[in-house]
DNA sequence: ACGAAAGGATGCATTTGCAA
DNA sequence: TTGCAAATGCATCCTTTCGT
């Protein structure tokens, strides 16, 4: 990311503010991927307007559904008051629930939202020109390679591995590693050390992050679910004997337990099958009725590595984290900031 | 005219064989 | 033992067609 790669996203950049200039808004940019505190916005704009100047850090976020809201809202929080969200097509919907968090967007269709102390700019309805063209990524953001991703970012040093080893952590098959990682080298996340073996290290591992948890919510997370289910209660959930059945406590219940922070709406479990013996005892049904009103989820397990060890029952922290992305909801969104700061961010500080 | 079902094309994942 | 590449098998999505 060094020069200028991210063609399609500048493409996107450009297109949007174009459609901003026919709506009559002066937009510039000003810089490319500026550093802003701890994390990079993808451009930094300015808005001129009644002879006033405005500056917005940009995140450029195509594809975006309400599955990704959530992952694109943390990332327009950690760009500060000033931020604006880019994309190609913001459907009527989603652009009401972003005027009512307040949060300025501008898509290439040409809806926007922009309100400053004297200047309001409010579109919506306006149909994308082409269809939203499903971005073209490469194998590493397909389902098998976000898996295999998801076992890098859990264990960024087992990116020396063999591929045949990568392979078993991530469930996939030998073949696939070999199609991820020379894009992730592409992509620049993956370098060879002096070109020798055995020196591969990952790079821009936030930025990694953030892309994969992006692509889960709308690729991966869709095709794991096994099945929901209803109970009589979230009540005493936490003395399920989920162990006993292979089971593990993902997004918000394993949220809880590590944060104490949130009281969990859909118990998520991860398993490799539809635990039945527990769903018995348990009394899961399959459709809400009086008295089954309460949620449980239950999602294929798609890794082969331990989690963390001091959390046996849980599935990796990464996964919790994306997972609390996932629901868009704001108070799962904050807990999810308390999962990375104490149990993500360390993964890839302590390399 | 609309929606559902069937068929076909496309591209993704795995398997297999091979070479370093 | 490890990585690479081609080939096969497979799933998904899109288009077409048929029925209501």
């Amino acid at each position: 990311m060094d020069k200028m790669p991210d063609t399609a996203e500048t493409l996107l950049l450009n297109d949007a503010i174009n459609t901003a200039r026919g709506l009559g808004v002066a937009v510039q940019v000003v810089q490319r991927e500026p550093q802003l505190g701890r994390t990079k916005a993808d451009a930094l704009v300015r808005i001129d307007h009644g002879g006033q100047e405005v500056f917005y850090a940009v995140d450029v976020r195509r594809a975006l559904r309400p599955a990704t809201l959530g992952a694109a809202l943390l990332q327009l929080e950690r760009l500060g008051q000033q931020a604006m969200l880019v994309t190609d097509y913001v459907t009527p919907e989603l652009a009401d629930e972003l005027k009512r968090r307040r949060i300025a967007f501008l898509d290439a269709a040409g809806n926007a939202y922009l309100e400053q102390p004297n200047l309001l700019i409010w579109v919506k309805g306006q149909k994308p020109a082409v269809k939203p063209t499903a971005p073209t990524v490469g194998r590493a953001f397909q389902p098998t390679g976000l898996q295999v991703l998801f076992a890098l970012l859990c264990n960024p040093q087992a990116v020396n591995r063999p591929y045949r080893e990568l392979a078993e952590m991530a469930g996939v098959a030998h073949g696939t590693v070999g199609w991820v990682i020379p894009d992730l080298q592409q992509l620049g996340y993956v370098h060879d050390l002096n070109g020798k073996r055995g020196t591969r290290r990952l790079f821009e591992q936030e930025r990694l992050l953030n892309q994969w948890t992006d692509t889960y919510a709308r690729v991966l997370r869709p095709r794991t679910l096994l099945g929901r289910y209803y109970v009589p209660t979230l009540e005493g959930w936490k003395g399920w004997p989920i162990e006993e059945h292979d089971a593990l406590w993902g997004g918000e219940p394993a949220a809880d337990l590590l944060t104490g922070y949130l009281r969990p709406g859909v118990l998520t479990l991860y398993a490799e099958k539809l635990p039945g013996l527990l769903a018995a005892r348990q009394r899961f049904i399959k459709a809400p009725a009086p008295g089954h009103m309460a949620v449980v989820e239950v999602r294929k397990r798609f890794w082969n590595f331990p989690g963390d060890p001091e959390h046996t029952n849980l599935v990796p922290p990464l996964l919790v984290y994306a997972d609390l992305l996932a629901t868009g909801d704001a108070r799962c969104i904050e807990t999810a900031k308390m999962v990375h700061e104490t149990y993500v961010a360390r993964l890839f500080t302590e390399n």
